[in-house]
DNA sequence: CATGAATGAGACTTCATTCAT
DNA sequence: TATGAATGAAGTCTCATTCAT
């Protein structure tokens, strides 16, 4: 009959239901039936789609992190300075938890800082994040727009881990949020680290 | 009877055993138990001198958070720079985890990094910590050490988010964590951040 | 279009699929869907053919055990001894086992030794056949043939407990079950079981 | 102040109850639950002394078949006829029965007759029993006591079988199972087992 | 202080069955 | 006929917490 029935896509449905529901009470805290409520599918429709509650995160997780994986590489990939590349990586990492705060909470406070469960799970992709951003360090000291007395993975770390603590204030609501506050947090963030980094020597 | 058994202290006792064994398995997947087990004592005695399992952690923060806030505002008292002050700071955080790895390593993945939960209940003061870095780079700017045009407490927050994300990096075993790889790391954050912010402009 | 399909008789082949199924995993820890798969049809389809999971095995069951029944009758009316009676229901169960173990293993298994589930469904089916036997013995009894201090109800249950107890042997791979071990088997069950009966008195 | 509060074993009480319940719904339709309102206890009471609702089964049945065991070594170490021993094993299980006929019935319903669970898993010790007996059976034909051309691994399987069946026929209610009725039962079984044994030849 | 038996709410997961297509 | 998405009741097991001793 009502052939207008819309398409709606379940597994999809149950993911989004997630990212909210982690969001909202955190991974640990909540159950499967507040997956299903949020989603507004029967109980065991998530186990249809999903092994476990462990493997609809690990799903989350892993769809977003390709992502930003293939971003950094194509941002790699430009003709374009060390400083406009991390300046790109840090918007696109800024722009993701704009567009999608829930999401890239749950993906930091669940897994990319969980160093007991789901950290260590994925952290061969997680790594290969910060050996990308290292890279791009690398590249840049070799290209002597970078001093090269700062070690390429050290910077990537604390690089990464500056824009993640941005994310990390946001989430607490430690530090205003505005639209507007995005653009200027990641201006100011870019030419600090760069600004250190493009300085010549240790101590000098 | 036999007044001259070792007056052993079961509640500190306890504590220490909990930070081993919530690092090794995470406060989550550990039961009550465990804790007792490591310490050497039966469970119910966790609840003669704790009320939850909650409140072990709560205690663990509580007490070594409170050293971290004492430490800093004593730097931020002496007659020195800003960036005399962040590198005491750096120097007191990586100096925590160089002889305490494990405490420090729940401090961060389970409360400090933790949106949900503890993090949630000890914001005010995992606030305050951001509030005192900001105070050092506020009074820094406002002596023109530093430059102006990066709200202070944004600059906080890269600062602490660097050396926290550092702290990771040897928790996940991401970065070379040998003794001396300490000191090092840490005269390379404060030079790339505080360089940074000696800068004059942004975009100059 | 295609006319000439096979005309597969799909719910003989979801019954025979349970036959291994249940054979290979049991009843109870094996899903419905296991049987479609082995079938090769969707698990729905099993529901189109039969009203449960239950039904699929009392089917299998009953189709079986009518076949016993009509066997053991048409032993009975033969103008032969007893022996020769007993030794013909023997060669038939041991026969049927012969050419389908996994179906004899399921009716055994998970049918007339189940006393709390399938055994009680199943009861008055399971009751014919030792009544069956225990004409047979009676009837030898009465003809001189059989001594008669043995009860004959009694006789049946352990001449049909003894056979089972041989396959059960199988089914476990306790004793040899290579092709000869069969008729050897059998030789050997019925010219005990008949040898005692056979003998004048108890006691003597 | 009660010191007359009486010293109940738990694990015995738990231990107990799954006999009963066992015996009543069966192994796969009982809860948990069930076997602990048996027992008068909480639900997690189970789970404080037993692993897994299989352990408390293992248990069960690892406990009393140890007694079987020894006590059919005690009476092969007698210096008694073959059909002694025999009549001696037979009235070992019959009065385990009488005395405890719902442990029994569980012991064979869901342990030595269920070949795909628990029948698997104690497979070495439901051999031991055949065993034992098939050396009886040997011995007795070394002496000259019984023929020698039946196996004694099959007749041990078939003794033991027509005993279980006679069980399982009191179990379900297929035969009169009186108190007087054991001994009369166990007399015949030994009597037509024993007196087909000791004929000469097959087919004699 | 110290023990660990006892409690029971609550979580995840399974899977027989239904039903729209 | 045939499919498999969707449902949800039911069950096992965990473990924080209490409490009698």
């Amino acid at each position: 009959m009502s052939a207008e029935a819309p398409p709606v896509d379940k597994r999809r449905q149950i993911l989004d239901a997630a990212i909210h529901v982690f969001a909202r009470q955190g991974f640990h805290s909540c159950r499967v039936s507040d997956i299903a409520d949020e989603a507004g599918v029967a109980y065991g429709l998530v186990y249809h789609y999903f092994n476990s509650k462990d493997q609809v995160l690990n799903e989350l997780f892993a769809e977003r992190w390709s992502l930003l994986l293939a971003a950094i590489e194509e941002v790699d990939n430009q003709p374009i300075s060390g400083r406009e590349k991390l300046d790109a990586v840090a918007r696109f990492i800024i722009d993701s938890y704009r567009h999608e705060p829930d999401l890239m909470k749950v993906i930091i406070v669940e897994v990319t800082r969980a160093a007991n469960s789901f950290g260590r799970t994925h952290l061969p992709e997680i790594r290969r994040a910060y050996d990308l951003i290292a890279k791009i360090v690398a590249d840049a000291q070799a290209a002597g727009e970078f001093r090269k007395d700062v070690d390429a993975e050290f910077a990537s770390m604390w690089f990464y881990g500056a824009i993640e603590q941005l994310l990390s204030g946001w989430v607490f609501g430690l530090i205003p949020g505005d639209d507007r506050d995005f653009d200027r947090a990641r201006e100011m963030v870019v030419e600090t680290i760069c600004g250190g980094l493009e300085r010549r020597s240790v101590g000098s």
